[in-house]
DNA sequence: TGGGTAATCATGGTATATCGTGGGTTCGAG
DNA sequence: CTCGAACCCACGATATACCATGATTACCCA
């Protein structure tokens, strides 16, 4: 199982290149599709990124659905968001114009880890929300579900 | 098993042809039918679009069903609307004027990406009908009930 | 423990191949 | 004989593969 953590600043070329963390590309492992797979976040000016594993498990789950229902529909709309960003030789990848300009990336880009999956991010961007979460968390402490009985 | 991501506008040539974007190619495979197979969208004024090996796993899957149900008939009607849209050398497809109608292409085409499956749009329908999911899923969220991905 | 060495990793540039696109031509059907 | 559809060939743009370099880190040995 895939496990990305901590968070790493890396440089945008002008080719729109950018390389992925060694740590989040030994994560991935060995997968039918040596690349990440990318989506604008629904929530944050950010991308969500996974491997292609993760995908493939969600067709399936996708196909279980009832068809017409609005939860099979936002799962086709999210497959159709979503991007195939191959490795380089040298493990980088290329941010299609249109989700760097969703997270707001030019120079550079902050690869948060998010356990089983990670986001891109607008270094400045993340840090701010970063400060605003912890300030949160501050305030209200951190609830944990607890052990044994998944969070699904 | 086949894969389809992220969405693709290619251009409708004079004679009617269209690329077939070549990661769809890619995620087709080489089976049995070089092409792809095609019908009207029930709900959508889109083209719901798989490769031959789907149709032979539907056939199969028909046969279980019992003889002059309504379930049965329905398949039916949807197998007599399907079209074998065959590769050319470069990997285009003819659409026919009945299908083309129906999703109201004309000038260019859109291959979006479903998962297991994939559709074709005119784009300029497709972006409406993507904002208007993306809407919804930014109020209700993304509910994966089985496998529930975080808290997105 | 400290210095030296080797390996890994991020980064930059160039060359090549792929892909989408367009047009011509031949074959077959009516 | 005529029309339409499928096949073949050509081309430009773009994205991918390949190669090179500097810097940092990890490792090893003295």
């Amino acid at each position: 199982m895939a496990l990305f953590l901590s968070t790493f600043v890396n440089k945008v070329d002008r080719k729109g290149r950018v390389s992925v963390p060694a740590t989040f590309r030994a994560a991935l492992g060995a997968q039918r599709f040596p690349g990440i797979v990318a989506f604008s976040s629904f929530k944050f000016p950010a991308l969500d990124c996974c491997g292609i594993d993760r995908m493939e498990e969600l067709s399936i789950r996708h196909e279980l659905l009832e068809q017409f229902s609005e939860d099979y529909e936002n799962l086709s709309a999210l497959f159709s968001g979503v991007h195939e960003l191959p490795f380089d030789g040298e493990g980088r990848i290329v941010l299609p114009a249109h989700l760097a300009a969703h997270a707001g990336i030019t120079e550079q880009a902050a690869f948060v880890g998010q356990g089983s999956m990670f986001q891109i991010w607008e270094p400045q961007r993340f840090e701010e929300r970063r400060a605003a979460v912890l300030e949160r968390v501050r305030r209200q402490g951190l609830k944990l579900p607890p052990l044994g009985r998944g969070t699904q």
